[in-house]
DNA sequence: AAATATATCTTGACACCGGTAAGATTATGC
DNA sequence: GCATAATCTTACCGGTGTCAAGATATATTT
């Protein structure tokens, strides 16, 4: 039983790991440095070394969760025979609410206070983009473009694909919702019907 | 100049504007009861008298928030000449997001952790719903459940409605997006082309 | 009108929180 | 092997929600 080491060896990343740990356990709401800290057995002010307040480690934990989606969101499209079929769309909105029904903490996590931005606009720089929207908005332009559908009906697409999608998630995780129906195909129906 | 009487007279109400203005002024995440209780001039326990605990009260803003919302969405329906016109639907959902967009703190502070019920089947008890959706179900049952659309249907119907409207208020008023266009205008062809 | 009871508000205190300052411990580069 | 930098700890600060006990005003009863 080796003794604890007075350095912790990859704090950074357990912190984030702790702190995702802990959201899903007891809801962002509850979340706190100091909790995090315990769960990795240091001190309350060694996240300091790492992020420079709260909000920095929240900002990485956030980059974290949006990675799980993003793998989430490229499945759904790769398993989609037809690349070039509008069913991407429908496939890739449905993985969007399914991920947040399967983990309903990460919604309010991520869009309490959103950091990321988000550019509406078709042209613009997209690297700064929370990359889901931006991934929405690439197979848009790929399948939608190439037929020559014009940039501002495309955009109003977009728009209308991710509020529908988004207003979903944002429903089917509110903690007070009654619904007996099976989600999963209530969604595709729903967003086919768009 | 009077002195300041020991009793205030209607703290209750006052707690639950001061708690709006601060809302409006710093965002839902900054507020703290001792704050409202400062701006109104009392101690910083002197809510317990009226209000279990800060859950409390901030449950009693919420409710003074829907009741305003409420309002503008009446007023909505009210201005449409033909009741049975689902152009009703669309005059409902872009108040709702325009209520959202010119008073961007309170879509966080509604939904950041709603205690209202949703129910969304059109049958069950609808008194304990969160009333602006109870008010699209009934325009919804009364514009279409005359013309015979089947119940299965108009659940279809409210829920994408909802999603839709609902994600677009808060697409709208997330702070980091960018936008150039006019959403009063987009926001009607976006409803429109569901 | 006086006495009692109840509602309302204050003071004092506690544990928890995010964050700073200063110092201890370990790793790294020369 | 030594100096420097990175990492972690202890001590502390102001702010927060909430409880307990007491002060003050209003309401009720007699």
């Amino acid at each position: 039983m080796p003794n604890k080491p007075y350095h912790h060896g990859n704090l950074r990343s357990s912190l984030i790991e702790a702190g995702i740990v802990l959201i899903n356990r007891e809801g962002a709401k509850q979340l706190s440095l100091r909790k995090v800290c315990a769960l990795c057995g240091v001190s309350q002010t060694a996240p300091y070394s790492h992020f420079r307040n709260k909000e920095d480690l929240l900002e990485a934990m956030q980059h974290y969760v949006t990675e799980q989606l993003m793998e989430v969101l490229e499945d759904a499209i790769e398993s989609c025979p037809d690349q070039s079929d509008p069913f991407v769309l429908i496939q890739i909105g449905k993985s969007y609410v399914l991920f947040f029904i399967r983990h309903p903490q990460y919604f309010q996590f991520l869009f309490s206070q959103p950091i990321m931005t988000v550019n509406l606009s078709l042209d613009g720089d997209g690297t700064k983009n929370f990359p889901p929207f931006e991934l929405l908005k690439s197979v848009v332009l790929r399948i939608f473009g190439a037929a020559g559908m014009p940039k501002e009906k495309m955009e109003d697409m977009i728009i209308s694909l991710w509020a529908t999608v988004h207003g979903l998630a944002s429903i089917a995780t509110m903690k007070n919702v009654h619904y007996d129906k099976d989600w999963e195909i209530k969604i595709q129906d729903i967003i086919w019907n768009k």
